[in-house]
DNA sequence: GATATGCCGACCAGTTTGGTGGGTTATTTG
DNA sequence: CAAATAACCCACCAAACTGGTCGGCATATC
């Protein structure tokens, strides 16, 4: 399983906004009780999100997140990398050229390298506008 | 992280059967000499593979494992399913359609299913005789 | 100063990963 | 037949990861 919940939710919470902040900042609490994500569990998500500058918190009443851009320029791909930390099919692919004595040798390497570049090609080419609903 | 060592070790184990039975059985001691595995561990994989009827084991003084059809034959996807299970990215694409009450109206499942089938696609189409070494 | 909100660190139970060890069964060879 | 060889099976184990929870602190508004 390359991806789990944690990249999944972070995914949900962003189309969320996308499709809810009319300019204004949405609580946290909000987004989980739409979502049915447990807020304890959001709070360990979202500060990923917000380091990566996908979007933006603020503190206080009246406070929340919203997005730093448009839906057309987010993809689903950067959401992915923030949250997952790498999206990467097998581990020989990310670990030091070293660690692995076999890299030169390797039969299986070439073909894990293109089903990473197919991956990530096609996770960065959608976009959360493209899984908006319609309206 | 979608592949472990589980079936990395088991794709590797096909391929050095492929490039060294000459019609006769390999003792999986020497295979796990050749790719530096530990012998217990492999001893824990490949009974998927034979069951999976993608090779045969044979018991006592000269035994060891063979093929049962040509590199040619073999797809890196085939390994892959037996040996690790599920190549579903995310969970939510194989368990039951019940378990998440949000499908009829997920935007991201559509994406998830895509995703599956271009890997699944990939990895089919890649056989064992394609990563043997050339002679 | 009360309230609402983001944020941060510690903790925790269950599962998965990557093994090890010890024995049993089947087959060949001396 | 006995010994050696090799597949096979079962129980166990440490470390990491997953999916959370709990409590408190920082920051902003009323």
């Amino acid at each position: 399983m390359i991806i789990s919940t944690r990249g999944r939710y972070a995914l949900r919470v962003i189309i969320d906004l996308a499709e809810h902040s009319a300019s204004d900042y949405v609580a946290m609490r909000e987004i989980a009780g739409r979502q049915e994500i447990s807020l304890k569990y959001l709070e360990k998500i979202l500060p990923a999100l917000v380091s990566g500058g996908l979007i933006q918190g603020i503190h206080g009443k009246g406070g929340g997140y919203r997005l730093t851009r448009p839906p057309e320029e987010i993809t689903v791909g950067q959401i992915l990398r923030l949250t997952e930390g790498d999206l990467s099919p097998v581990a020989c692919l990310t670990c030091d050229a070293d660690a692995c004595t076999r890299t030169a040798d390797c039969r299986t390497r070439p073909m894990w390298s293109e089903l990473n570049s197919l991956i990530n090609r096609y996770l960065d080419g959608v976009t959360i506008a493209s899984l908006m609903h319609p309206e």
